[in-house]
DNA sequence: ATTGAGCGT
C-alpha cells in the first residue's frame, strides 16, 4: 500500500491565538476577472453559511484581482465548501480554494501603558 | 485593451 502523506495539519497550525482563525476564512483564487461577491457568495452558500464574502480588487483599473476570501460561519462548512468547490469552475475558469492566512490589519498590538508619571527624564 | 499565480483594508 502506498501510504500518502497521512500527515494532515490543521489549518489552525498557521493562528496562534485567534478567536476567528484562518480555519473559517477561505481564499478563493482562479476566480474570472468579472465574477462579483454576490456570486461567489451564492456559489459557496450552496454548502454553508456564508457570512461575508470579500473579493480583492485593483486600486488602478478597478477591476477584481482573480482572487478574494470566503468567510464562513463554521470551520466544517468552510471545509465542505472547500473540498467541494475546489477544483470546480465558475464563471468558466476554474477555482483555486485555500484555507486563508491570517492576514488582518487588526493585529493585536502591544501599547506600553505609561502608568508612572514619575518620570521626568523622558 | 491585455494577463492567470496568488493570500487581503
Amino acid at each position: 500500500m502506498r501510504r500518502l502523506s497521512h500527515f494532515v495539519f490543521h489549518p489552525s497550525f498557521y493562528c496562534t491565538s485567534s478567536r476567528h482563525s484562518s480555519n473559517s476564512k477561505l481564499f478563493v483564487g482562479g476566480l474570472s476577472w468579472y465574477v462579483d461577491e454576490k456570486s461567489l457568495k451564492e456559489a459557496f452558500s450552496s454548502f454553508g453559511e456564508v457570512t461575508e464574502v470579500r473579493i480583492m480588487y485593483d486600486k488602478n483599473t478597478g477591476r477584481s484581482r482573480g482572487f478574494g476570501f470566503v468567510y464562513f460561519s463554521s470551520e466544517h462548512q468552510a471545509k465542505s465548501a472547500k473540498d467541494a468547490m475546489d477544483g470546480k469552475a465558475l464563471l468558466g475558469r476554474p477555482l483555486r480554494i485555500s484555507f486563508a492566512l491570517d492576514k488582518v490589519r487588526g493585529v493585536p498590538v502591544v501599547v506600553p501603558r505609561v502608568s508612572s508619571f514619575g518620570d521626568s527624564s523622558s
